[in-house]
DNA sequence: ACAACAATGTTGCCAGTGTCTACTCTCGCG
DNA sequence: CGCGAGAGTAGACACTGGCAACATTGTTGT
């Protein structure tokens, strides 16, 4: 009879990733804060002392999670925008960037607090980096819209943010308990109709 | 030479309101992640367990810290309304609130964190009720405005519900560091002025 | 082929922490 | 006057993050 106890070999092979992955999983079953380096090397199978050889830091470990989730989070961001098609009209694709968003936010509750909440240390520039990456897409949105005349306005990349800070506070509001749920549809729906009402050029008297 | 080891009685006499105070101290100084029970009763001159008695659990600090958070933050809202004269204008009105929102959260900015992260347990009524209580006077303000025709639309609260959210926003990528400190003014006027004009009643052509 | 070396994991340790239980002190009330 | 409830103390436990010293493996230059 061969010998059942599986030898693992001493090097893991992709632990860093794995130990990302364990991550998510714990941060997605219970929050960010009852996340242990320990607990992770063990999810994964290896000593507690391990994870510091991929992250210099617990810190360090919140931070590579937060900078995948802008990763993806601008993927996501991307896609839902394009699928609208390229020349589609600008409300629709606005309505198409903040639903994504919203969507993303509350499949990944605790992973979208820990990306705002994230004061990331001083030479963390990467997550910073995909931050604005998944950003900037509303900017160039907002500036297509101008060039086009659809919108009137000045500082696109100032609207925008404004935008980004709306759909920002819905989730915030619904992650913290603030709002239920249910009325996450009907929000994200008033803020784009309220930002076209009053980014649409003046009518012609 | 009489003794000067002070001598402190055995009953501290407040030492909750002692420790909320050293704790919005910590909270200031070195954020609520590293902000430990026996550290703050070291601080205050307590044993180690002594905070027991006043929180069932870190936590409990912690959402109690939130709790009176948000009260003062209604406080600071109600009277920035209010300096504005009660038969003020909408704008300068809802300038008046955004803006007194702003600096209160850039004045506070570890415990705005924690007032929006705090996911409180589920007894925690008291700080639902307090951040609603702080969030209500929009609502409000948005009501009176559509009363006397200053504003259009429907749901009042809903309305009231997507600004609130703005100027979290805006101020969560300001604590996050995705945007300057010198750019809050622009962002809160151009998000007022953005509503406003959303809001305003159609001009008759 | 092989020695040196850099990566990667492991064990052991330390100072702290939150929480629990049992004990002690003090004040106020019957 | 005594005594019980509230408020603070002391000790223990399991756990954590971080560090240092050691072990194992893959790689690379000669």
């Amino acid at each position: 009879m061969p010998d059942t106890t599986e030898r693992r070999p001493y090097h893991h092979g992709n632990l860093r990733t794995d130990l990302l992955d364990a991550a998510e999983r714990g941060l997605r079953a219970h929050g960010a804060e009852r996340l242990s380096l320990r607990d992770l090397a063990r999810d994964v199978g290896v000593s507690h002392a391990a994870p510091r050889r991929h992250f210099a830091d617990r810190r360090a470990l919140l931070d590579a999670l937060a900078e995948s989730g802008f990763v993806r989070l601008g993927e996501r961001l991307r896609t839902a925008v394009n699928e609208i098609g390229d020349e589609g009209d600008l409300p629709a694709r606005l309505h198409a960037f903040a639903s994504a968003y919203v969507r993303f936010a509350t499949e990944n509750a605790a992973l979208i607090g820990l990306m705002n909440s994230s004061k990331h240390r001083p030479g963390a520039t990467a997550v910073a980096e995909a931050a604005a990456a998944a950003f900037g897409q509303i900017s160039d949105l907002i500036q297509d819209g101008q060039e086009r005349g659809e919108l009137e306005g000045d500082d696109p990349e100032e609207t925008g943010l404004v935008i980004y800070a709306t759909v920002l506070g819905i989730t915030s509001m619904l992650n913290s308990g603030m709002v239920e749920p249910a009325r996450l549809e009907g929000l994200v729906g008033t803020a784009v109709t309220q930002f076209l009402r009053g980014a649409r050029p003046a009518e012609p008297r």
